[in-house]
DNA sequence: GCATGCATGTTTGTATACAATTAGGCGATT
DNA sequence: AATCGCCTAATTGTATACAAACATGCATGC
């Protein structure tokens, strides 16, 4: 499972403008910064699921020939966000309806677990600083500040995978959750739904500074649960519909 | 997550002998079909982890070009079962003992959850069906058919994974065995462990018909838990050492 | 004698050229 | 008029060629 860091991105693409870089990092190969921009492009919905991905024209929207393409390409295909058909090109992943669900499922499960072993595994240090920085979201959710809220939701669901301890069952958990990205609703809701979820956050965070794992477990069920509509995983297929 | 099925495989290469096939298969991809060969050769044992996957080599060895071999890699990589270094080539996965750790765990509680799941999920028939998987594995401990039962223990839990209802759970634990598979010790231990796995198994079994979802998942991690000395896991690196 | 620098060979990364399959449209036939 | 077949265009799959980077060994200097 190959994860996507940040690290790894390097600003808006020099090909954009269609110029090659001149100065040449040592690190990551073309192949792979393409798949990271794509990657960010697909999650963030500027590539909604069923887009068809072309090679040439990806190629001369980069600026670099096919083989690397090709390459980005497989290496997204074998991490689910697009999807390979054998001669017939690659589009951005639109699993079914009822894959969705599964995934969502399995990503509450997940989620749960690392909701246990944080319960237990975590330092007091570390239990600190979550709870300080659920509390650091109270002041977003009174601003209504929306977008911001987003965020600072996907940095307080990745830090219960970090804290796991475990870093390869955080890697399943952001894995899926990446997956998940393009599928939500572009708005998280409402002022009122802000509240709820913070307020489950909250019910989350005492579970695991009072070491209560089946409490975790559960709040983190409860919390994913209420969270579901504002996915597009029950309501159908989303944005794009193109093909 | 791509999931490498045997029905992908054509036998045991064309190419090891030099020679192209001369009639082409519609579906698979040159590259697709290398990756599978290549993932079994892997789980197998037959590549151990730390041997280096030279491009030209394999190229040769299966009678195609470089171009099928990377994106190959490429797949193999985001599966987690090789790793690539930008530009010091590919070797066969060998995590850190404490990252295979994390992965057993990880597995456990993913097979708990598919466990809980099957108590809950399974139709009476589909049930009947397990119990009779397992009823059938007694004859098996009984002859102390060491090999035989590697195969019906894998398809055991397999069996385990796909009756969850929950296809990507079942990808998720599916490709997390894989990835553990190169790291088994060559034998399960002996007739007395044969034995005590399969009693093991005989909880799982009764608690999913029971219904018993917490029954079920407790089973399960107790199970893994007896295992896991049967792996390499926490016996520091196994077989291969060679760079 | 040891360390450092350079030269060379090997291996990976990228680009381009070619082959083959698929998709779509046009025409002929029933 | 509808359907079947073929033909053409576009796109993917594969191979090869070129360029750059890493690794190794040797020679040179200290």
């Amino acid at each position: 499972m190959t994860t996507f860091t940040k690290s790894h991105v390097t600003g808006p693409a020099y090909g954009a403008s269609g110029d090659k870089p001149s100065r040449r990092r040592p690190g990551p190969t073309r192949a792979e910064t393409l798949a990271t921009e794509l990657a960010e492009a697909i999650t963030e919905g500027r590539m909604p699921p069923g887009t068809t991905l072309e090679e040439e024209r990806l190629a001369a929207a980069h600026g670099v020939s096919r083989t690397p393409v090709r390459e980005a390409l497989r290496l997204l295909a074998a991490t689910g966000l697009v999807e390979q058909r054998p001669r017939r090109g690659a589009v951005v992943a639109r699993p079914e309806p009822g894959r969705l669900a599964e995934m969502f499922q399995a990503m509450a499960e997940l989620e749960a677990i690392c909701a246990s072993l944080c319960a237990v595994a975590m330092t007091r240090a570390d239990k600190a600083r979550l709870a300080s920085r659920h509390a650091g979201m109270a002041k977003i959710v009174e601003d209504g500040w929306l977008d911001a809220y987003r965020d600072a939701n996907v940095a307080f669901h990745e830090a219960l995978y970090a804290g796991s301890g475990n870093g390869y069952l955080a890697e399943l958990a952001d894995a899926t959750r990446r997956r998940l990205a393009p599928f939500r609703a572009a708005q998280l809701g409402g002022r009122d739904r802000l509240a709820a979820s913070h307020e489950e956050h909250g019910a989350i965070v005492a579970a695991i500074l009072a070491g209560d794992a089946p409490a975790a477990a559960a709040a983190v069920r409860a919390h994913l649960a209420a969270t579901e509509w504002s996915w597009g995983v029950l309501a159908g297929q989303p944005s794009a519909r193109q093909d």
